[in-house]
DNA sequence: TATGAATGAGTTTTCATTCAT
DNA sequence: GATGAATGAAAACTCATTCAT
């Protein structure tokens, strides 16, 4: 459950089947599998999710949802039946979009550990500034996930999952001599967790520029200075 | 605007008058200057800041207010016109808070400025653990005022008054040759800030406990090891 | 109009055209003229038959209707324009299971009258215990005549066809002395008809069993002992 | 659980407390003990009653009941915050009507079993003339009760009640030699709930005129002449 | 014939706010 | 000051009906 993404490396975790093929995946050349339906809930969720980062939850009404879509509130309720489902798909739009800034299979097939890192930083500092809306609907959703337990799970399924990446890149950055050995791999992962949530919120609540190479220099520093 | 607290040092920063005079303040000896209205209004706020802490903004309902705080729903507006103000008085309270985690003037008249920020990280490790809920309803205010200025402004100013203290410390360490010639101290700062709005935002949302200490340690590294 | 049903001599009563052709009668051999879709009719009127058993007017809904008959809603709408036009069917299938009830032409010709009396005890007890839900439309239905004047006249000439009926077998049993001399048949209609009616009420009602013969010993002693 | 009423002698049996007292109790001189909500929400139950006699249950709308009692929908949930619990109310208004129709205490002290049983026709047949809306109210709620547990229980009660009554009626009416003796009494009872539901039912139905003391001297007859 | 999709008009219910006392 | 009562406006959700295919 969380504030900032989950960094992907596809074989590394499981994808889950989800609705949400985005646009990247939909180009890759499929036919279109997409029925109408699919097309019309798609730009339900689009609109619901856009509204949350317009409003909050709190102003956030189906008839506006259905407006923005251009359907009446009745054809709203026809696709899903219950605010709450809509809401249950924003959260897996969401998670597909942060799933989605993974790197693709074979793509860092050689990379070194902190190559991986600089991705992960640089990434995210590029999701902030052009995608700030992704993490202020994160940060609806996080508020929710206090009182909502299905999504707390799925957050917390994120926050896992980057972790596990974590794990995995800086098992290899001290095998390969790369990291300092004797490096505590739990509590650095979650200095980098610590640091990149900081830095996302921090530019997302005050709008300001956040240096994010300027932070992967103190990772840097951890994860090679000696004791 | 900020979602980590302000650490404060009565003689760095203006306090703006404001009614609320935490626990300690009151206790300072001033008369009963409290009107039995001042106690209304003061015990409305409490039990509307317990609610947004408990059921987020989204589901804060004056009903519920007034009920909590054992009075009627009309009394609630003879005190609070619009929901609006009941609201502009918990933001107000939120900040007296937070602020009042400072230090007392004189309290730490002589201490080292890596005193100083250890008594940082502590206080808001013990705050986030003892008090989770100022940084709920924080990180609430903080989406809010994504569309409201006035809570928008109220909260930068804290982050403001924060910067300024941290840049004081700093300053002194440098001066005093505790912390290493040379350091950035506006990046400082922004490390800082970021890694401990990081921290209790982690917490807070993972419900894990964050070792608020083992990044006083990478702070302190930054501080002192050489570039 | 009425609670209680009709009960049916084939050669007294004309036999008003109708969809339904009940079961009995469906299997006298005739050749299969019913469409594909009068079966799909049929299907759609029986399962709102069943639901306002079930849920009564207030609750029934065409998606359930459709449902249970395993077509699209617009299936049902293709069929009957109207809602109305369904339940108008709904009626008329229920008129047709009362009417079917009665005995068949040549069955009971040299039956006494106190014979034919007391096979319409026995048959409508044995509905009333073993198709409850007859007597629960029946009962919706007279609500509703209430309101519509198409269901109220179905429900009249229905009330006719049994009293004259009635009429017939007491007139019977006068001229064959089986039934004392100067009864006043009009009276004993309406108290046959009050009984029967009250019966089956009140079984449906309570879900007590009511002895339905031994109301028939009443009215023997209406029909036979002197004033 | 019935479809006629109850008979109610005052003691004989225990008068629930309810919200409503009748017309004749109010004018018993008790001071004005009804509030003002008290007023709203009896005009909101008579509202509903009326409304449930006219057009059913079916088309019983809570914008109409506020718009007959004069009060925003709004108001009208003030008072009852669900549909249901208005309809409840409905139902103690209804079984409170039909308790009045029972004599006062004293009132009939040394009348025969015969003339309870002439006023019980006679007040029967009164009210299915004059207030058929009773009776077609209850019509509703039987058919409710099918659905509704408390509804059904409500109505079983009444008709409890009414046994009970005819049950002290016959019995006193064999002791003292009025009735034949070796009468079944429990038989009577349903002989005569059946007869007054059937001819109250019957009534409300078709609109004619049903002759209550007609059915009066069947039931005599059943109760004095030999088997 | 049959249906998935769509909708207008309504339904109950909610909620911040006001008003008379 | 304080409150019970009242309300307008809007909320989510429903449902019979229609339409394009």
């Amino acid at each position: 459950m969380d504030f900032v993404c989950y960094y992907l490396i596809n074989h590394l975790i499981d994808r889950r089947e989800s609705t949400y093929m985005l646009d990247d995946a939909d180009k890759q050349g499929e036919k279109a599998y997409t029925t109408h339906g699919d097309e019309r809930k798609r730009s339900l969720v689009l609109a619901a999710y856009q509204l949350i980062a317009e409003r909050g939850f709190e102003e956030l009404r189906t008839r506006e949802v259905a407006k923005r879509a251009g359907v009446n509130i009745a054809t709203l309720h026809y696709y899903f039946a219950r605010k709450e489902d809509l809401i249950a798909e924003v959260v897996a739009y969401l998670l597909a979009l942060f799933r989605s800034m993974g790197v693709e299979e074979g793509e860092m097939e050689d990379a070194t550990p902190l190559e991986h890192l600089r991705l992960m930083f640089l990434s995210l500092q590029k999701s902030t500034q052009e995608s700030p809306e992704m993490f202020v609907v994160l940060a609806e959703l996080v508020l929710r996930s206090l009182r909502d337990h299905s999504i707390q799970s799925a957050l917390l399924q994120m926050d896992d999952e980057w972790r596990k990446y974590l794990r995995w890149v800086i098992g290899m950055g001290i095998g390969q001599g790369e990291f300092r050995q004797g490096l505590d791999v739990e509590k650095t992962v979650d200095e980098i967790i610590v640091i990149l949530k900081g830095a996302t919120y921090h530019q997302i609540a005050t709008r300001r520029e956040v240096d994010f190479l300027g932070f992967l220099e103190d990772v840097k520093r951890i994860l090679t200075s000696p004791e």
